[in-house]
DNA sequence: CGACGGATTGATCGTGCTCAAATCATGTGG
DNA sequence: CCACATGATTTGAGCACGATCAATCCGTCG
């Protein structure tokens, strides 16, 4: 087990709370318990973690940083899928191959396991077979919910859930330090980067969130962004 | 166990045939191995099968007719996240409730099991166990490649999809017979009825599909259709 | 300090939406 | 069996939202 230096630029965030246990949170827990090594990585800022269709070798937990994991159409479109933040797990595949590619935003350390292991460790383990279900229902369960604003929001709800989603998953003391540009946020909501910059501004005139550089938000009035998102 | 007379009005399909076997189509008869009763029912057309948030009961396969699966915003906006047809597995949750809901589209007869049976089999018989999971994660699948639609492909783009998804799920004799109106179709794709139909048009002026009826369609070039699907 | 990438803002354009009307298909009752 | 009613589909005209193209502005890092 590596123990790496937590090397933090200004974009990387804190490492994993051990008292915050969601359901991910506490899997690479429980796969402790199971015999289960996990060893740590730590990728630089805009380096590929997998590919599309590479095979599935490892499953990935966020210790510090963050990570985007899109699609791309052939003339360069690109979809991304979900991001994921420090305790999120990821990489993890049913099938042989990975569906999506997974890209580091800014420097970070993941902790992770053989996929084989786990295989193993879920033939003979129930509790681990039910966490490996378990993950990938939530993902499907966030994928259900971006299906239905990238379907059917207009765009000032779509950019109001994202900083909803995001002040739930990251925000510190009322504040977010956004790991992403704004490229990637108009991927993630099926939008230009341009027309993120025009709602962000939007609602910072109406006094909803308060800027201190572009990616450092304070949002002022959840209720009145809740209301913006459908 | 319910017997029900399968009624088959022109818009409903063929019974499941036990010798195309998807890992969702072998769902069932796995579960049987492992003593699962699977009873039958049937759903009129435009009748709800469980609804959002609802605590989940069963798992339901689809033996004849077809299923949308939808969420709805509070004005009224739906976005389809899938069609369910003869052989597909659906209703299939890891947590307790279901996060969209099911209708039948057209009168529909479903083979159905008790979650709380299945959940019991999975503890003890580990292939089980993987079952669940993969399905699920068949589903992820399908969720990923959608939100690529509905985030990044063009109108034109998305009903050649969509074309190609249904030729591929329920062509028999090279012709499709939907069971879907317009306005679902749009739902599905994040558009409205009048795009889809539009579109639709555009294709059968250049020969690329012929109509006998609104909903019976043949595909006659989907070397050409693959092409418009980015 | 200068250079570079990221973000903002403006002007214009175009795809898909909205509103509306006509046409077609389907099923029902006389 | 036909006439009609009803809902589904098609087609048209105009509009609006978000995209595109372009020009600053800003912050960061060498």
């Amino acid at each position: 087990m590596l123990n790496q230096s937590l090397r933090t630029p200004a974009t990387t965030h804190a490492p994993i709370d051990p008292s915050s246990c969601s359901p991910a949170e506490q899997f690479f827990a429980t796969t402790g318990h199971a015999g289960l090594i996990a060893s740590e990585f730590t990728y630089k800022k805009e380096e590929e973690i997998y590919g599309e269709d590479e095979p599935s070798e490892y499953v990935y937990q966020v210790v510090s940083g963050a990570v985007r994991s899109y699609k791309l159409l052939s003339d360069g479109r690109r979809q991304i899928g979900a991001f994921y933040l420090p305790g999120d797990v990821f990489g993890l595949e049913s099938g042989a191959t990975h569906r999506l590619t997974a890209e580091a935003i800014v420097d970070t350390t993941v902790r992770l396991i053989k996929r084989r292991s786990l295989e193993q460790a879920a033939a003979t383990d129930v509790n681990i077979a039910r966490g490996l279900w378990s993950m990938t229902a939530g993902e499907l369960r966030h994928a259900e919910d971006h299906m239905l604003l990238l379907g059917r929001k207009n765009a000032m709800e779509r950019v109001a859930n994202f900083l909803l989603e995001m002040d739930r998953r990251l925000a510190v003391a009322g504040m977010m330090a956004l790991p992403m540009c704004r490229r990637d946020i108009g991927d993630y909501l099926g939008l230009t980067l341009e027309t993120v910059s025009r709602a962000l501004s939007q609602l910072q005139s109406k006094g909803i969130l308060g800027f201190s550089g572009a990616r450092q938000i304070e949002l002022r009035n959840r209720a009145q962004l809740r209301n913006l998102d459908a």
